[in-house]
RNA sequence: GCCCCGUUGGUCUAGCGGUUAUGACGCCGCCCUCUCAAGGCGGAGAUCGCCGGUUCGAAUCCGGUACGGGGUACCA
């Protein structure tokens, strides 16, 4: 895409949440037993990672780095990376958020394989597990109200006890059972520890008496997220599961039902959410923007990715490297354990230096892609070619690709200039008369081209008896309406004889020797 | 409340028992120079949260403590 070619990216097929879920799932028809096998083989020789945001608005910036996480340790080890829309939640899952999402990752340059799935397709696969563990003892039926358990937290906090619910139906027999909606409950243990192997956070132990029955089917048959995941992460295959460390004490609880099932438990890695510039976390109701918001800054989907790899990543000093070193040098290892905070100024720093190292037919396309982004019509024609050749001198000059649109005025405007404050400083009425005197130099300059412009211009600064300096600025603010820009030569030959002199002459009209 | 996790210059970090504590961003100065960038050179900025302990020796190991974060739902 830009200097740091990403893979190129796939364009899954329309999420389908109408395919049936089973055929998503050559396994899911499989008996247990031969899915576990199955899986260990597998899973020795290839990774399968997965990103499962909750399409509940946009891809916020710390999805998109724990998807990056993911995609750099799947990509890396010639691993699946997947992708799971967590939409059991009707009410605040949207088509427009999956949309935005995909759109996201797009962006990012980060491809997943096969289609996406929809978690709420996949309810009855769901159900179905947990009636297997109804089955087998795991888990039970019970019939506590929301009102009986709320009443018994309040209690417990009253009491200053452990608010954690003990189910009296955990050990009843079907005939206790009443005519009644009922919750499907994990028979978790209450004795001995749970521990969690994490390849980010070390080992974490819990006593098992922290943990209550957690809630695998709603009374109304719909699964929760802790028991969707584990099943969905074990039917898709997944053997590592990279995401935020505020799912750490789930993966203590989702471990229960892992093993419950006697499932093979994947690879956790929790890593630290990103803090904003304020220390606070960084989350969609707390200023964290959607990644579409830094494509309309005018940032780089390359340096995006180096710089959210850098976040809470190291490969010893290294600061500016390309996606494909990162996927060389990514481990879960070299992650760092505490929250970072993110820095919009070295963001800029890393994305001038990814501009400077683009092609410039690459900025080019990262032009229109910008342009189509603001819906405003890319640059075409003649103005095309000219900002095509005044690349270099744009590019090492711009730190976002907004910064290089806005220096690119003098590009883009039409004539007479509007000649900013600064520049206006420049062009007093001494300068316009030398500029006029200029003028006839210019005219007969052939070729035009920046070395002999520059050489004509040299020579007259030296016939008037004054410095470079002292020309090339006015001429600058003649041409440009900036008191900055690439160098003036470069510009000049950019803009064609034509154009400058014309540009000279609206700034000359009427003073002393205009020609 | 209880349970987990974290803490190295303003920020991101290197470090993994012995270093003048690494590099980068940002900031300041100089050089280069038609401006601004880029680049080059140099500088300021950290008693490694705090207190103990282990050790000949601790940013590194152990225990407390403070602060920050996360979790504790028929949300995800």
């Amino acid at each position: 895409m830009f200097s740091c070619p990403a893979p190129a990216i796939k364009r899954p097929e329309p999420f389908a949440a109408r395919i049936p879920a089973g055929r998503r799932y050559h396994s899911a028809h499989d008996p247990p037993g031969h899915k576990q096998r199955k899986r260990q083989s597998n899973s020795m020789s290839q990774v399968v990672t997965r990103f499962a945001p909750s399409p509940t608005g946009y891809l916020h910036i710390g999805g998109a780095r724990t998807a990056l996480f993911n995609w750099l340790f799947a990509r890396g080890r010639g691993g699946k990376f997947l992708l799971r829309i967590e939409d059991t939640d009707r009410a605040r899952s949207t088509p427009e958020a999956t949309e935005a999402i995909f759109e996201g990752l797009r962006w990012l340059g980060l491809d997943w394989d096969g289609d996406a799935v929809s978690q709420f397709s996949r309810v009855e696969r769901h159900a179905e597990v947990a009636r297997e563990m109804l089955e087998k003892g795991a888990a039970y039926r019970c019939y506590a109200t929301q009102e009986e358990i709320q009443a018994f937290r309040d209690e417990a906090k009253e009491k200053g006890l452990p608010p954690l619910f003990r189910s009296p139906w955990r050990d009843k027999g079907p005939e206790d059972w009443p005519d009644a909606p009922y919750t499907v409950r994990l028979k978790a243990p209450r004795e001995g520890e749970v521990t969690v192997e994490d390849a980010v956070q070390g080992t974490v132990t819990w006593k098992a008496d922290q943990m209550d029955d957690l809630i695998l089917l709603r009374s109304d048959g719909t699964p929760t997220y802790m028991h969707a995941v584990v099943v969905d992460d074990h039917d898709m295959g997944v053997t590592h599961v990279i995401r935020g460390d505020d799912h750490l004490t789930n993966a203590a609880r989702q471990s229960l039902i892992y093993r419950a099932l006697g499932w093979d438990l994947p690879v956790f890695a929790h890593i630290p959410l990103i803090h904003g510039p304020d220390g606070a976390k960084l989350s969609k109701r707390h200023g964290a923007l959607g990644v579409e918001a830094y494509r309309d800054m005018g940032y780089l989907p390359a340096a995006m990715r180096n710089y959210l790899a850098r976040l809470g990543w190291a490969h010893g000093d290294d600061e500016f490297f390309t996606t494909e070193q990162a996927t060389e040098w990514f481990t879960l290892e070299a992650v760092n354990k505490g929250a970072a905070r993110f820095d919009f100024a070295k963001l800029e720093n890393l994305n001038g230096q990814h501009m400077r190292a683009s092609t410039d037919a690459a900025l080019m396309e990262a032009l229109d892609v910008l342009a189509a982004a603001h819906k405003i019509a890319p640059v075409e024609g003649a103005r095309r070619e000219m900002l095509l050749e005044a690349m270099p001198g744009l590019k090492e000059r711009a730190k976002t690709l907004l910064e290089l649109h806005e220096n690119a005025y003098y590009i883009f405007a039409d004539r007479p200039l509007q000649i900013d404050e600064k520049a206006a400083k420049n062009l007093g009425a001494d300068a316009a008369e030398m500029l006029a005197r200029l003028t006839p130099h210019l005219r007969n300059a052939s070729p035009w081209t920046s070395e002999k412009t520059e050489e004509t211009v040299r020579a007259f600064a030296e016939t008037e008896g004054i410095k470079l300096g002292k020309v090339a600025q006015p001429l600058r603010a003649a041409l440009t309406g900036r008191a900055v820009s690439p160098g003036v030569f470069d510009v000049m030959a950019t803009l064609g004889r034509d154009e400058c002199l014309a540009r000279i002459d609206d700034v000359t009209a009427g003073h002393a020797g205009a020609a």
